[in-house]
RNA sequence: GUCCCGUUCGUCUAGUCAGGUCAGGACACCGGGUUUUCAUCCCGGCAACAGGGGUUCGAAUCCCCUACGGGACGCCA
């Protein structure tokens, strides 16, 4: 008899929970209940420099808001644990030793410097990049005077120059990939760490994964993960890649472009039940065709094999009308009533935005003029407002500004927005007052308002930084926007006077 | 640049595996009706098989080529 189904999602704790996550945990979900099996939960934070405890924290949050459960994970425990990548280290290091022993895999000690030059010439070759083997060739004396004398090395994974890696996509049917085009993954990092190749291979096997329901972003690197199965001696799960959810461009869905963070639709006031319904229709029908459904239908009727494979277009319309329907029909006027304290109708969101309010208030009636851009989702306002007594263009150069250093904020909170916008001040010379002009009214909706940095503080980062985009899309329109000449060229000075951009 | 994956209305999709009804539904948009306004609701309209070549009596469906789109090519996942 077939094992039980084993089905896992793997986030990695390095940002805000992202709705391409949530898209992949249901689908996960249902083929898992769907076969009466089980959904893991694993969080992959091998990347010490950019997983952090408070995202992973976001992200479970935001899973759970959805209603997405998962059997087993680093919360709730489970047979296979710690369900956490770095709490498995010694692991990891126990298979690459043994790839070590068994000539899969070897030490190599090459520098940045010179694996991005040989990057290089093999671009400009036309060649796929991959690693040389130069290292391949030190004999066994040599690793080991190396590895004594503490010199720097990471452990690369020995793939095939010749023949083809096969193997099946559930969705795709057979896909065949040149080892030529394979490079020599590296498996374990100078920090001891493995990378995700490896401890996805290792985590899968050994939590009893039986199917693998991932991004169709990891087809071209699911030869490196056969291959590790192979060298372990472990048969591979079934492998199946599904689309990724595309900005209106096409791309793939990236937060530059789109609000991809799970807290921002919450904090805009949609239902996660609404969300889990549209994230359903992407890529898949019913198999009767009906557009409401909830999770419970939506997992009992589950066939992985109707799901479509281009890439669907996350579209806001078509969310705010299933949204639109949930309100309207699935729930009581009393549960909308229940509902609405616990978005932002209640005591704990007022009593944040009283004391704001208070020193501006003559009657209740001034409160909510002054309070609305909190609880609208966007607040509209004339150009001419937006853009004040300034220059259009500065203004546009100001927000992208503001934008880029919004990003490297970690905590959302009114004093590290403060920080911000002085930094922001001294280095273009100007007085906060009059910089923050632009940015009251792009936030707020007014000139006139409550405090901004508390505003955007309670407004929280995904909603603040969506409608200085807007700010930015109204100046384009009104041909004051950056050109893309500009971009780059703004780019490369913000570089020098505020450091690097970061993801 | 190289490799891989994909392609049905503007968008989400049904139909493709087992070739044969005007290519069906939904969002958006437009028009009409109900409604003291608006919204809801109801009715109607617009609108697609990427292109070319095969196979076949017959192709959205099977095969090949081209184009276009996307992804991967990190000591990120």
């Amino acid at each position: 008899m077939t094992e039980q189904v084993r089905t896992r999602i793997a986030p990695s704790p390095t940002g805000p929970p992202h709705v391409g996550t949530a898209y992949m945990a249901l689908f996960n979900l249902a083929f898992a209940r769907r076969h009466e099996g089980r959904m893991i939960l694993r969080i992959e934070d091998t990347d010490q420099l950019r997983s952090t405890p408070e995202s992973e924290e976001a992200i479970l949050q935001a899973l759970s808001w959805l209603g997405i459960e998962w059997d087993e994970g680093p919360d709730c425990g489970g047979e296979y644990g710690p369900y956490r990548q770095s709490e498995r280290t010694a692991l990891y290091q126990a298979e690459v030793q043994r790839l070590i022993d068994q000539g899969h895999a070897y030490l190599c000690f090459c520098s940045a410097e010179r694996l991005e030059q040989l990057r290089k010439e093999q671009m400009a070759n036309k060649e796929t990049p991959r690693y040389d083997g130069h290292c391949l060739s030190l004999t066994p004396e040599e690793v080991e005077e190396r590895k004594n004398r503490g010199d720097p090395y990471v452990v690369r994974l020995k793939v095939p120059d010749e023949g083809e890696c096969r193997f099946t996509d559930e969705l795709r049917g057979e896909i065949s990939i040149q080892w030529s085009q394979i490079d020599h993954q590296i498996i374990q990092k100078s920090d001891g760490f493995p990378t995700y190749h490896l401890a996805n291979v290792v985590d899968d096997h050994l939590m009893k994964i039986s199917h693998v329901i991932r991004g169709e972003e990891w087809i071209s690197s699911t030869p490196k993960h056969i291959l590790l199965y192979e060298y372990l001696g472990w048969s591979a799960p079934v492998f199946t890649h599904l689309p990724l959810l595309r900005n209106p461009d096409k791309s793939k869905l990236s937060k530059r472009k789109n609000p991809t963070s799970i807290t921002y639709y919450q904090d805009s006031g949609f239902l996660p039940e609404a969300m889990l319904n549209y994230l359903g229709m992407m890529g898949y029908t019913l198999p009767d065709q009906r557009e409401i459904f909830s999770l419970n239908e939506f997992c009992e009727t589950f066939e992985i094999k109707r799901v479509s494979l281009g890439g669907p277009i996350f579209d806001l319309d078509k969310l705010k009308w299933v949204n639109g329907r949930y309100l309207r029909e699935n729930l009581t006027p009393e549960e909308v009533l229940q509902r609405l304290v616990e978005w932002k109708g209640g005591p704990s969101f007022f009593s944040q935005v009283i004391p704001l309010a208070l020193p501006r208030l003559e009657t209740f009636s001034d409160f909510f003029p002054l309070s609305q851009f909190l609880l609208n989702e966007n607040p509209l306002y004339p150009f001419d407002e937006l853009v004040g007594k300034q220059e259009p263009r500065e203004v546009a150069r100001l927000l992208k500004i503001a934008e880029w250093e919004l990003e490297k904020v970690d905590s959302w909170d009114r004093d590290s927005l403060a920080s911000v916008f002085q930094i922001l001040a001294e280095t273009e010379s100007k007085k906060l007052k009059e910089l923050l002009t632009p940015f009251f009214v792009c936030i707020t909706g007014s000139k006139v308002s409550l405090p901004l940095f508390d505003g955007m503080a309670l407004l929280g980062a995904d909603l603040s930084r969506s409608r200085i985009r807007k700010a930015l899309q109204l100046l384009a329109e009104n041909d004051a926007g950056l050109s893309k000449k500009g971009l780059k060229s703004l780019e490369k000075e913000y570089r020098q006077s505020y450091g690097k951009r970061i993801d």
